[in-house]
DNA sequence: GCATAACCGAGACGGTACGTCAAGTCTTTGG
DNA sequence: CCAAAGACTTGACGTACCGTCTCGGTTATGC
């Protein structure tokens, strides 16, 4: 039933376990993430500021599982699209990946849990286990298929591969360093399987 | 002679400036970026706090030029090695780069400043231009000898390939994702080699 | 027996009412009044809050609670030395009590308590009629029986010497504006009776 | 000029210090000592905390200055009436004395005083040099002027008679033991003189 | 003789105030 | 006549307690 980073308890309250990650979202996406802070969290959330230090340890930890809350589906089951041909497949992904970048609702937050990550290991490691791991689970299915359908390389590197094709567009986001259009989505699809083709 | 953010003028002490500088780049590796204050700042370069906000609009923008004072190399020319073997010359860069991450004295500071740009559109723009660009055009170059050597394809975009090259090794060290060893960035070049060969 | 401020029922825990009057004793003398709190009392007494909620209004009565549990002498009578000589007899009960006020146990509790009766009428009027009215009486008592052996002046008014006695003493160790010594309380003695003698 | 408890400095700002006193004053009258909060008086001064806590230690010091302020005479000289006859003086200044603690406006902050000095050894100190002595000089003034005029005993202990006279009075005062009519200010004036005329 | 209701411990809850820290602005003063 | 020093207002921090409110778990009548 839910649960990233918070311990768990009985008597906690799901009213203010809620209402707490609710307003730390809509703060984010209002105020930004530099000018959050827990007393605004608790003033929307009309709760004590105790109840979120008993909670969680630091502002980042609250604005992470405010974003684990919503990237949580509820059947738990993530599959990446599979027609059969891999580059359509992945220009498809990566293209939407790009659009969710490009709207500011998701990228505000997403930006911030960024932030909190670098300077944090700990929270670094609960975000891969929670958050990135089964995406990633799911597009190493996605190749691991194609690799079966003889589409890549026996021997590909597929961990390799998904990085060369995340990481550019993450980084160029991040850093804004280029436009996140189709075409850039498209060229490192392309590109990417051409290092691994059988 | 100076030149980051900042504006200049004829009545501004070069001892202050200096010496604000070098705090914050003392103070960055020595209690983080997390904890840096103004005040701590002004305080360590035997500084008015009014000196500091009369130059720079933001910590961020303090932060940003002391590092790029350490990365303005005197003459002005960074130049990547050229053996004539591309893959060589490419893996060597990478490690470098690599060891460069693992050593917190390079570490802390970098990672400061991504937090910084990562959150500020303006001062992002100022970092690609006078920080990436220099650096970028001397691994273009390198590229582009790879290319006109026939050890790339001729119509090989090499912005793509510096991209596929960079982008997952530090998106490795931001977010600690695995080791920045050298197999890493072995494979990393000869992936995206495989991607561009004629 | 017990019974000050608190009431009374058959349902009540006798185990946990005494531990919380000994935990407030022990916590005044500790930390002193004005850093007693409700939640050490409870926790020194291994006591739930609501308990002491439950049976005492104020932090205030707590404290008058625990200081009546010790002045409640177990005859219920209280009576002063009576050799026949009310100024022998009245010098040896003054230098008692200054001397009981020189003693950090005692003086800190009851410091305590003129804090909490200065401030709380209510307080103030259980106060007098629990504690200050037996021992006023037992004093007056005693100077009634000097009246009527004729070492006081017929008319005398007896309460009024009371309080040229007791009034001196308690401010002067009040507000700390002077020793408690013997001398102090002799010439009170002698001062007074003059005022009175027959 | 001023200046009880608190450190001086020319940086001082002395609107800041006036607003911080005269708010102080104004809310001891208002909620009450015991509800006195240095963020109401804050509040109330236009003043941010920090400029509270820069100058003084606590909660009682800005208390005590507030009402020193009060005390302060421009002039610097306090003197009792001197009639000639001590009786008369001392029954008028006793009444007065008596009147003042019945009014709430003097009486609620005096209460505070007294409260934060039973507890605090290091302000009583200094409430004896600033605020009691002088008074208590000007009062020994008066009845070293009786004592010449032969209306009171030539060995005559002033500073006892002094505590005779005002000790009950307080006392009464404080605890609330009593009426603080004119009777009883007069009755101790006669019982005090009673005790040391010639 | 068993239910049931009050009392118990524990401790989470919404709050208020604490005392501290730093931000960014304004003022004084010494070199 | 700058610029260091630092006081100022503001606002958030993280903590301590407040007094109220469940929670289960004993008791100990009283039906």
């Amino acid at each position: 039933m839910a649960a990233g980073t918070t311990p768990n308890s009985t008597r906690r309250s799901e009213r203010s376990r809620v209402a707490i990650l609710t307003a730390t979202r809509e703060l984010i996406t209002e105020v930004g993430y530099a000018k959050l802070t827990i007393e605004a969290i608790a003033a929307r959330a009309g709760v004590g500021k105790q109840t979120i230090y008993r909670w969680w340890p630091s502002k980042g930890a609250v604005v992470f599982d405010s974003l684990l809350a919503l990237s949580e589906s509820p059947d738990g089951g993530i599959e990446l699209p599979d027609t059969g041909d891999v580059e359509a497949d992945l220009k498809a992904v990566l293209r939407a990946t790009a659009a969710e970048f490009s709207d500011p609702a998701f990228a505000a937050p997403i930006r911030a849990l960024n932030t909190e990550i670098i300077n944090d290991p700990e929270l670094a490691a609960v975000y891969r286990e929670k958050m990135e791991q089964p995406i990633r689970e799911a597009k190493l299915r996605r190749l691991r298929s194609a690799r079966d359908a003889g589409q890549l390389a026996a021997d590909a590197d597929l961990d390799l591969l998904l990085d060369l094709l995340y990481a550019p567009l993450t980084q160029r986001w991040l850093l804004r360093s280029g436009p996140l259009d189709d075409g850039f989505a498209d060229a490192l699809v392309e590109a990417a399987l051409r290092a691994f083709r059988p």
